[in-house]
Order: structure tokens, then C-alpha cells, then sequence
DNA sequence: TATTGTTATACTCTATAACTATA
DNA sequence: TATAGTTATAGAGTATAACAATA
């Protein structure tokens, strides 16, 4: 099954390289084997989603907006507070180096706070301030509308399914070897 | 419905923005609201499966590898040989000044050709050179094992699906307003 | 010794604006 | 005028390596 599946793919392009229809016709828009696979789509659909976001929440908001990846560190700030930077990192899955632009932009909106930590004066606990917490909360609302948009149409069960195939491919992916 | 399934992910952190487990416990990786949505899925395996790439393709290639992008170019060009850069970037998606890039990038490694257009001196027609050729049946092969890695687990029925809500959920965040 | 945060650097990907040459 | 390609610039994301301060 597996073995048939990767053969598709690598049998469509060797042998048929260029398509019948594309070039004989005039039309260039041919994407070769990028359409059969996981990664390819993965990647086109992640970009539309991306800049959907941008669109809808990024730039809505009153200061800056939020990006993406701005969003996610309030998210887990707000559920972690007082959460060190390196605990950040490992819940996002980034090195510890990513996160320090991130908390420094949040900070300098004074969206974030670095307080230290009792009995560790190297780690900052970090929490948000009364702003950041107006803004993650109106970014909330601007994000469910967000994800209706993308997701609206999918039945309850298909964006269930949806998220349990992505989690399976995403640990599929981590696997070491 | 739709309503139901936004209306969940507000309540959720809104009613309880620091859930019970994590920091009672002593953990700090909760990920609040982020979990249950499918623009955060989609980035977090977007990046796992890029990371596999880049292990499984970029490296592992005699020069230098390519890059998911760079892969991308050579399967637009094998199945649309001689098309301008201007249709290379709206098959993929992307501004004409990205494509310039990758381009030049691909011609210096001696894979793709830039070549005349007969009756427009404006555009360039591109082919992969018979190096690209061999380099996009290496990289192909590394391919079909890199989408086994990822997508190996699922049932045919299920990568179908997976494809299909990819898809659906693409054409929902390109709608325009 | 090991960990936390930081900085410097580098790489992928993307876009907009302004320019040249050509249609 | 409009299009194809280019350049400059910017900004989203990511990482590694080396360092200081602290545990």
C-alpha cells in the first residue's frame, strides 16, 4: 500500500515528465507532480492560510496587529503565566535563541512582561500585561472569525479528521531516523 | 454549526485562559486555545514536514541538495518545458520577483536554462538541462521516501482526504472578502 | 558542568515598489 | 500603455554557534 502510493507518484513524472495536455494546448500551469503530493499541498494550503491571517487579524487590530506567531505566544503565555522563556520555546517547538525577537516585540508593545524569577536569576517569567490581555482577548475574536473562514466548511467530523491527519503526519515527520 | 465550532474555541480561553493542570501541577506547556485550531495545525506540521524535507532531500543530493522550493521549480519546469517566469510564478503561486531568485539560484548550479522566447525578447524560456534532468529523478526518488516518511501511516483513503480538506480548506482562506 | 538568556549570523520563504527593456 | 524581468528592500519564519551570568 505504501510502497503503491510513492510508486504513483515517481511513475506519473519519470514517465510522463510533460503531461499531454498543458503544453500541446498553450496552457503552462502545469504542476507536475506537486499535486499528489502530502508536502506540496501541506505547503500552498499553510500560505493561503497564513495570509488569510494576516488579512483578518493582523493590521484589524488597533496598535500593530498580531501575526501569527505573535497570536501563539500570547496564547501560551496567557495559559502558562509566569512561564519561562525556554519553556515557551519547547511549547512552540522553537530554540530558545527564536524566541527572544518574539518576546522582545511583544515586550516593547508592552503587551509582555519579563519579571524575574524567585530562585533563578538567569530565566524571566513571563506574563502579560493588562494590554496584552485586551489585545489577546479582541485577537480572539478576530481569530475565531478567522478560522470560521477557513474552516467553515467543513462538517464538525471532517475538521476533526482534519486535525487528527495533521497530528498524525506531524509526528510521522518528527520520527528520527 | 460553524457558529458552535468558533464559539467553542472563544469560550474555551476565555472562560478559562489558564486551564486547571498545567500550572497547578507544575507544568508549563499547556498550549491554550492553540490545539483546537487548524491554522496552528496546519503551520506546526507544515514546519515538521519542511524540517523532514530538508533531512530526507536537501543534503542528501551530490552538490548541494534542493530545497522544497527549489524541488517545486524543477517539477513546474519538467512538466511545462519553456515556460516564462511570469507562469512559473502563478503555477506556484508566487510573485514574478520571488521566482527571480530561485531561478538564478538553479541556473548557477548548471540545472535550469534560461532561454529566448522567439517573438517576445522581454521573456525567458525556461528547460532544465540534461544535469537538471538527472538531479530531478534523484531528487524524485528522495521525494517519494520523504512523502512515505510523512504520509506512510495513512490508509489511500485517508491521504485522499487529506488532500481533499487540504484543498477545501486552501480555496476557503483565498476567498477574497 | 549544565542551563538561561542573549547576540551574531545565516538560511528559507514571502511581498511591494520602482526600474529597464520590450510589446 | 501594458507586460516580463530585475533589483532593492522589507519582513514573516527558522536555525546554529559562541558568549555571559547563574545554577
Amino acid at each position: 500500500m505504501r510502497n503503491r502510493v510513492a510508486g504513483e507518484v515517481a511513475d506519473a513524472s519519470l514517465v510522463d515528465a510533460s503531461p499531454a495536455g498543458a503544453v500541446a494546448s498553450g496552457r503552462r500551469d502545469d504542476l507536475g507532480v506537486l499535486p499528489g503530493l502530502v508536502g506540496y499541498n501541506l505547503r500552498r494550503t499553510q500560505e493561503a492560510v497564513f495570509g488569510a491571517f494576516m488579512e483578518m487579524v493582523t493590521g484589524k487590530l488597533d496598535s500593530a496587529g498580531l501575526t501569527p506567531g505573535q497570536f501563539g505566544v500570547l496564547a501560551i503565555v496567557v495559559a502558562n503565566p509566569g512561564l519561562k522563556q525556554i519553556e515557551l520555546g519547547t511549547a512552540l517547538g522553537v530554540d530558545r535563541s527564536t524566541i527572544v525577537a518574539a518576546v522582545d516585540k511583544l515586550e516593547n508593545r508592552g503587551l509582555v512582561e519579563r519579571r524575574p524569577v524567585p530562585h533563578d536569576r538567569r530565566a524571566h517569567a513571563l506574563t502579560l500585561t493588562a494590554e496584552g490581555q485586551r489585545v489577546y482577548r479582541r485577537a480572539l475574536t478576530l481569530v475565531d472569525r478567522h478560522e470560521a473562514k477557513i474552516a467553515g466548511g467543513l462538517t464538525p467530523a471532517e475538521r476533526s479528521q482534519l486535525l487528527d491527519l495533521l497530528g498524525r503526519v506531524q509526528r510521522a515527520a518528527q520520527q528520527r531516523p
